[in-house]
DNA sequence: ACGGAGACCTGCGGATTTCGCAGTAATGCG
DNA sequence: CGCATTACTGCGAAATCCGCAGGTCTCCGT
């Protein structure tokens, strides 16, 4: 009776995008049409997700649980921070000599640095940073950053208007 | 009988960050508090959120619906598309000659671009992008955003791993 | 100063949702 | 084949969400 929104989950999806990496568990078309649902609006009733996927409220509920406890997707607030307050937001380039997974870690250690990724192309590493003003984004990278062993150079892009952030990926 | 969870929300916190640019409605620390609340789970009950901060249950429900409404945040699933599918990602800089504002409608306006954001620096725009596969990304670079007039030049940077993805800022 | 509009909060039922658990089908493996 | 594992359904009970009716306070305008 749940009409047919996502297929039979049985068979042929089985291995549409397994384990691609390391860290990529089990992730069929109904998690992923789950998923879909809750970056549409996080707070959307289990109930409305089951009708939408074909599924119980029961077993969205665990799907989602499960999700959540490998960490395969987050449930958050996000907010623009130039619009909520008076903060400084830039990204940060850096190349690196030696190891660069060490860097970024460290990278990852500051509060400061909201997001981290390592790159292919004239940057080993871009960090994007946000800060209270100005002297605390000049203070993070002049004094944290650069003296980072191992860190060669840095090329700073400072936030001047946010124009898009979207969590729609999947859903076009 | 609540406590003093967050002050009595009346003098002195009323112009800590008001009005700084156009779209910065007033926001003061409570809100700040539950916004806090909902980056470290998006589901979290308002009632919950309501003893956090020294609010009722109804009180923190009509901040919430008005901050959503006024697009100050939003409450979603966040993933990591590299973990969860099998796609490509890339930072790209972009130089514009001309208007910027114009080419970053044109960025905001295609769906694989995640994020966009115009900067101080190199690069007059950098835009985020999501893709299916190579093909999709050299598409999406060479045949989309090159071929925008104004855009003088690119430089892509495509992403191998992520390390870092948080919401916390504010939570310090 | 008085009165009204607006913003914001509290306190309630009633509808809805969440939660935990027991029971059942499907899958994998020795 | 039989057993363990995994995933789903169906329920009742508890918790949450929702709308609405006040109440308080501030901010104007007359």
């Amino acid at each position: 009776m749940h009409s047919e929104a996502v297929a039979s989950r049985s068979a042929e999806q089985r291995d549409s995008r397994e384990s691609r990496n390391g860290t990529g568990p089990n992730l069929d078309a109904v998690s992923l049409a789950i998923i879909e649902q809750l970056q549409e609006d996080g707070r959307r009733p289990y109930a409305a997700i089951g009708k939408a996927v074909g599924l119980s409220e029961a077993a969205v509920r665990q799907r989602v649980q499960k999700l959540l406890d490998q960490g395969v997707m987050q449930i958050v607030a996000v907010t623009d921070p130039l619009t909520v307050g008076f903060r400084r937001q830039a990204m940060v380039g850096v190349n690196v000599e030696g190891d660069v997974e060490s860097i970024a870690e460290a990278l990852t250690a500051m509060s400061e640095v909201e997001y981290v990724v390592m790159t292919a192309g004239s940057f080993d590493i871009l960090a994007e940073i946000v800060c209270e003003d100005d002297d605390h984004l000049l203070d993070v990278i002049n004094k944290r950053i650069r003296k980072l062993p191992g860190v060669r150079s840095t090329e700073s892009f400072v936030y001047l208007k946010l124009k898009k952030q979207t969590y729609m990926w999947g859903t076009r």
